[in-house]
DNA sequence: TCATTCTTAAACAAAC
DNA sequence: AGTTTGTTTAAGAATG
């Protein structure tokens, strides 16, 4: 069979400059909750897109930026698996569908069910599960623990999945098993490692789960994030290089078309406080990168545009998609540093 | 409709 | 003996 092996469209990851920590720039200076609460309208034109969330950390990391992508870089690259150690960047929050007025703490009854199962497919899974792993091998019981400490839905579901990843090691070509030495006496079963060959194809797979599901309600189904910062604002931050949106937008890894289900109205509001702070010329501003900031604030994960980017609700969705998986994909080199 | 992929369940044997 | 691991078969859903 040539499961695992299809070849997959190549996507058009947007690039991030290679100084890419110093787009953290706005970190410290934050602006505080209050003073960013759509609810408030201070003065220079900054766009917003708000997200309601758990009260989950947002990924804050950084992923060295991919600047110098190429294109082995773009099959290589799984570092956005991996993110400050722990694996997989993103965590999923669900979208909702108003603004609110207010922040209001929302009833717990509204807050997002338990997680939903994860769009990625077993061979997905045990794929960054092993890949994620020092040595890049694990034991079935380590696999099974990976996906559990990175997907919550597995930590309740019952026991079935369990077959289906032993079934899949089984069954695929792309994991190749390797017989413990008898010396070792941790554990049972053999170690599993990825197929070299097949990584790309994996590699390729998992990509585009990644894109294809930021939009839907298996965002719900992210890995969650296991660090968080100190004081429970995050930032994410990407900047990304504008122009490789055309071939983004115009040919998507798969339908971008935003669910008006799920997106909430751009709104635009103005804050004194980061117009203030960023009131110097954006040296990055005709350098044709775009950048974006994300925090988070009580259930709420906002992404802020540049006071003056012309950009409809597509784009900007095209744009958070395309940061996240780069926040994602940002060092793979790190993760296949040790390899190559 | 068909082929393929993926998931799930189950049975069984071997190893621990 | 019970649990875990690994293999295999089968059926059904989802997808292109």
């Amino acid at each position: 069979m040539e499961k695992d092996t299809q070849a997959l469209p190549p996507h058009s990851p947007l690039h991030s400059p290679q100084n890419h920590s110093e787009a953290l720039s706005l970190s410290p200076s934050l602006p505080q909750p209050a003073a960013v609460l759509p609810t408030f309208l201070p003065s220079s034109p900054t766009s917003y897109l708000h997200f309601s969330s758990t009260p989950q950390v947002y990924g804050g990391s950084h992923c060295p930026s991919p600047s110098t992508v190429s294109d082995q870089d773009d099959l290589t690259c799984l570092s956005w698996l991996h993110q400050r150690g722990n694996l997989l960047p993103l965590q999923p929050l669900p979208r909702i569908t108003t603004l609110p007025k207010t922040f209001e703490p929302i009833p717990a009854q509204q807050l997002p069910p338990s997680p939903a199962k994860p769009p990625y497919s077993f061979s997905s899974l045990i794929f960054m599960a092993i890949e994620d792993s020092p040595e890049k091998r694990l034991p079935v019981k380590g696999i099974y623990e990976w996906i559990v400490d990175n997907f919550p839905y597995y930590r309740e579901a019952s026991g079935g999945w369990r077959n289906s990843v032993r079934h899949n090691l089984s069954l695929s070509k792309s994991f190749q098993r390797i017989h413990r030495d008898k010396s070792q006496s941790v554990g049972k079963g053999s170690l599993w490692r990825v197929c070299p060959e097949y990584r790309p194809a994996l590699l390729e797979v998992l990509k585009k789960t990644h894109y294809c599901h930021r939009t839907n309600n298996n965002l719900l189904n992210k890995p969650v994030l296991l660090e968080a910062t100190d004081n429970g604002q995050n930032i994410l931050s990407e900047t990304m290089e504008i122009s490789d949106l055309d071939s983004l937008s115009s040919n998507p890894p798969c339908s971008l078309i935003p669910d008006h289900e799920e997106l909430v109205p751009m709104e635009s509001v103005e804050l004194t406080e980061i117009a203030g702070e960023d009131s110097e010329k954006d040296p990055l501003a005709d350098s044709g990168y775009i950048e974006l900031h994300y925090y988070q604030y009580q259930q709420y994960q906002y992404l802020v545009l540049p006071g003056d980017a012309e950009l409809d609700l597509e784009t900007v969705e095209i744009l958070q998609l395309d940061a996240e998986a780069q926040e994602a994909a940002g060092s793979l080199l790190d993760l296949a540093g040790g390899n190559h």
